[in-house]
RNA sequence: GCAGAGGUAGCGAAGUGGUCCAACGCGUAAGGCUUAGGACCUUAUGGCUUAGCGCCCUCGUGGGUUCAAAUCCCACCCUCUGCACCA
């Protein structure tokens, strides 16, 4: 008895392949190169499972291709670029424990946790290493000779800064200012990892209406310019501190503590400030500057010191908080009524309606509900002077234009939600000065782009709406950012190159990394680079041998043939990596397809990086490297997925199912039969389906039956009687050389059971379907004979007894002819009265005539069916424990297709 | 709000005009194996009915096209994901 044993046999492998050395990519002008490549990861922890899925499902393709013949180019990198590691490490230095333990729970020795706290890079160096070495423990195929770190590697430092000059000569590098949430106190902008509370909050802008009252001004801050016509008053909150500050401009604004501090982020300098007692303004009287109307300054503890100016516009009618709290004083005030500005088509009573909806102890969602409503379907009423009869959209715009011209308008951002630093400090939102941008709202390039994208191979097709949405959609995106590593913008090196912008064409570096290190670093230059990717002229000073050569590997491996990434990455990475081509590289160097792939989670577990847990070492530990890579048969395509772990209990069965029986094979002589030409059509028609399935990245669908269909396949022509020794080695030899790319090692031990002498992946060992093996009816007729022990066992059930003969009665010749011609007949017509006058007159065919859906379609054959019954007895006698006979007849009973069964 | 994807049996998931009551897997139940458990194997898993036939109900809801629809068309309901300076 044999027994699979994962261990032993992937130590064994794995050194074989490494000491091919194959996967080290040559150029090779007599075979079709094929390039792929998976994003960089960042190196800042253990990759876990879901990672695992992206990349098996890259390797596979790349060893399916190198099956098929084609030159494979699979190399992989690192991105060093960013802030997060800082982040990480500091959160070390602080000692936070969690983080400490979870490090030291993965394995990473205590020592070496510290020194991730000294320095961000100890700890993107160690998870580099650790990184590489889960890939080749898990069987990735990849060329590590041209691997390098974004942008840590100087060399490619120098190719990004030509990049952005690239970029920058082409017109698409834009200046300008831009909101950001920052943090005032680590004086950096806030991402959503950085962030304790309010991930996904971002700037929004407010207007500011500044109300004119005694030579200074009220500015109330709205995102609703438009209800300036329903104003009744203005609310002050006592129980807050607010100032008297003069800007640069001369104008003096009573505006909140928290508000002044804020400004600074906002390009608005405070010349000078005091304290302003509000007192004095309560009661007073504002004029409204669009209405004329005069309206009074109330106090209202609900004012928020922290959003915007504590200046607030009430407008009643079309404000939740407003109303409720109006209602609160409408004694004291009896004066002050709501004023309804805006109609909205169905309803009478909108404010009424979201009260009743939320209650008074939920007025944000009464709010938003408001304002959704408003915003979309509302109209300004008769209330609105000029602006009468118009969307509330198209008021909010003209509004604020006729402020603007007025100089009563200001604007303001704040984020959209509470957030909180890491640090503890509450997030601001600060403009940005001269900040750099990509133009990807450029519409020649973004015209050029999308065609491109029109004409790219996507795997699903069903991604490609979203990437063209995404790109349709792309504005400028911010390129350059303050700290953290990374490249420094080469015009203006205060600010350093973001991930996502130093990022988008590296894959083009992969053809000269291994070759860009024999030269010296300073002589690397733009022209270095125009002339290997632009067919630009010679840069001197550099050793002739090696440019040129640099050049042949670009000019041989570029574009990129298929790019493998998660999903999550089409709206922002895939679209840049697209654009930049676009831009950069002639047409015959983009892209030429992409391969997306969705989450996935493990036994219904969601996985996470910062979380820890399920990293593809500890799962290395429990598992082989080929069990691990059963994770890519989880789905299919785009759709997420769970990976369910009880496939390998299902998978280690057939393992050793396929050992014992090449164990064996040498004992099995038998005779060809019906069945030996079954099993070859059947797994014939599998290769077929198969090889289209891994071309198409249908991976659950090609493992299915490459591996667990035939399988099935073989074992019930084994149950069957089947035992010639050819049959079934070509067999295993297909269903080894079908499934090689998903589970390489055991593949390859078991294809030298067999006798096999190179590796698969050393010459073209893709199987090629015959046509001359289909055998249609064949196929048909094991069809038959399946259905005809379906009907065996439901009558036998039925009567509940133990036969001591069955009798198979097979439907003679004559019959056979006419149900052919049945057949033949309906796929002329499928007119059910017209066949019923046609055959209508043999009783055996009526079962077929009764409904359109029953009506055959598939031709059989008498002898083929005498025969498929006939040389399976001796198996249907072992299933039925019960003598077997096989006769023609003419009994009614046996039809063509559905013989007459007798249990005597 | 804007955009994208999707609703199939207890669950996951195939199937895009005809052997579809719907592959495959999980779960559940019964039996076998085992000292026992696990693993493994067999069988069952909408209803009525029958010597294997057949009939009815089912693929988010309602309507339509067709000899024939989970599959095509229309309307409606519901769910999930992304929205940027962040890898």
């Amino acid at each position: 008895m044999v027994i699979y044993e994962p261990k032993k046999i992937e130590e064994k492998w794995g050194k074989e392949y490494q000491e091919s050395g194959i996967f080290t990519a040559k150029i090779n002008k007599d075979k079709k190169k094929f390039f792929l490549t998976v994003p960089v990861p960042y190196p800042d922890g253990y990759l876990h499972l879901g990672q695992l899925y992206t990349w098996t499902r890259a390797d596979i393709y790349a060893r399916f291709m190198r099956m098929r013949g084609y030159n494979v180019l699979f190399p992989q990198s690192f991105h060093f670029t960013g802030g997060p590691v800082a982040t990480i490490s500091l959160r070390i230095r602080n000692g936070e424990k969690a983080l400490i333990d979870r490090f030291v729970n993965q394995g990473v020795p205590p020592e070496q946790v510290k020194k991730f706290g000294e320095n961000p890079l100890n700890l993107t160096l160690y998870f580099t290493d650790a990184i590489k070495r889960d890939f080749i423990d898990t069987g990735m195929s990849i060329d590590w000779s041209r691997s390098f770190m974004l942008s840590y590697t100087k060399s490619y430092s120098k190719f990004v800064q030509w990049q952005f000059r690239k970029l920058r000569e082409k017109g698409l590098i834009t200046q300008g200012t831009h909101p950001v949430i920052w943090c005032p106190n680590e004086n950096t902008p806030l991402g959503d990892h950085d962030r304790l509370v309010g991930e996904g909050e971002y700037p929004i802008q407010f207007d500011i209406i500044k109300f004119p009252l005694d030579g200074y001004f009220l500015p109330a801050a709205t995102l609703r310019p438009e209800t300036i016509f329903g104003v009744t008053n203005i609310w002050l909150n006592p129980n807050i501190e607010y100032r008297e500050i003069i800007l640069d401009s001369g104008e003096r604004w009573i505006v909140s503590a928290e508000f002044e501090s804020k400004l600074k982020f906002q390009l608005k300098n405070v010349k000078s400030s005091k304290t302003f007692d509000t007192n004095s303004l309560l009661h007073k009287k504002v004029r409204n500057p669009i209405t004329g109307e005069e309206i009074p300054i109330l106090a209202a503890d609900f004012v928020d010191k922290n959003i915007a100016t504590g200046v607030v516009m009430s407008v009643p009618m079309h404000a939740p908080f407003d109303f409720v709290y109006l209602k609160r004083i409408e004694k004291e005030y009896p004066n002050i009524k709501p004023k309804k500005i805006i109609d909205v088509q169905g309803t009478e009573d909108l404010m009424k309606e979201a009260l009743d909806k939320f209650g008074e102890k939920d007025l944000d969602s009464a709010t938003r509900f408001v304002y959704n409503k408003e915003l979309n379907f509302g109209v300004m009423n008769q209330n609105c002077a000029d602006f009468s009869g118009m969307s509330v959209k198209d008021a909010r715009k003209k509004m604020e234009e006729k402020l603007e011209s007025m100089g009563l308008l200001d604007r303001f951002y704040e984020p959209s939600g509470e957030v909180i630093c890491r640090c503890g400090a509450r997030g601001v939102v600060k403009v940005l000065e001269n900040q750099w941008f990509i133009d990807y709202s450029n519409k020649e390039w973004k015209d050029r782009t999308l065609n491109h994208v029109m004409s790219m191979k996507i795997y699903p097709e069903e991604a490609k709406p979203q990437l063209v949405d995404a790109i349709v959609n792309m504005e400028e995106k911010a390129a350059v950012r303050k700290g953290g590593l990374g490249t420094p913008l080469p015009w203006d090196q205060d600010w350093l190159i973001e991930p996502l912008s130093d990022s988008t064409i590296y894959m083009s570096f992969y053809t000269i990394a291994h070759l860009i290190q024999k030269i010296d670093e300073e002589k690397i230059n733009d022209e270095l680079f125009d002339y290997v990717f632009l067919d630009g002229p010679a840069p001197s000073g550099i050793d002739e041998s090696i440019l040129k050569e640099m050049k042949q590997e670009f000019d041989y491996w570029y574009p990129v043939d298929l790019r493998i990434t998660g999903r999550e990455l089409i709206p922002n990475h895939v679209a840049f990596y697209i654009f930049t081509h676009v831009a950069i590289f002639p047409q015959n160097k983009w892209p030429r397809s992409l391969g997306i792939n969705g989450w996935i989670t493990v036994n219904k577990q969601k996985l996470s990086k910062s979380k820890g847990g399920l990293t593809i070492r500890s799962e290395l530990e429990k598992y082989g490297a080929d069990e691990l890579r059963l994770v890519a048969y989880s789905a299919n395509g785009i759709d997420d997925a769970d990976w369910d772990t009880s496939n390998i209990n299902s998978f280690d069965e057939r393992i050793n199912f396929l050992m014992s029986v090449i164990e064996l094979l040498n004992g099995i002589k038998g005779e060809r039969k019906v069945f030996d030409e079954y099993l070859l059509s059947k797994i014939n028609s599998i290769v077929d389906e198969v090889t289209e399935n891994f071309e198409n990245m249908r991976y659950r669908s090609a493992i299915f039956g490459a591996f667990f269909e035939s399988t099935d396949l073989l074992k019930f022509y084994l149950e069957i009687g089947g035992n010639s020794n050819e049959t079934i080695k070509r067999t295993i030899e297909t269903i080894i050389r079908l499934v090689h790319p998903v589970f390489p090692f055991i593949t390859e031990e078991l294809d030298k059971r067999l006798g096999g002498k190179q590796l698969l992946e050393e010459y073209e060992s893709w199987p090629v379907s015959d046509p001359s093996l289909k055998n249609e009816a064949i196929e048909n007729e094991m069809d038959v004979l399946k259905n005809t022990i379906e009907d065996i066992k439901n009558l036998l059930n039925l009567l509940k007894v133990k036969p001591n003969q069955i009798i198979i009665r097979i439907a003679d010749k004559g019959r056979f002819e006419a149900y052919n011609s049945l057949v033949s007949e309906v796929e002329k017509s499928r007119d059910l009265s017209e066949l019923q006058k046609k055959f209508g007159r043999y009783d055996f065919l009526l079962g077929f005539l009764k409904n359109p859906k029953r009506l055959p379609d598939r031709r059989l054959d008498h002898d083929l069916e005498h025969r498929v019954f006939s040389e399976s007895r001796d198996y249907l006698m072992r299933l039925f424990n019960s003598d077997i006979k096989v006769e023609i007849s003419d009994d009614k009973k046996a039809i063509p297709g559905k013989p007459g069964i007798k249990i005597a």
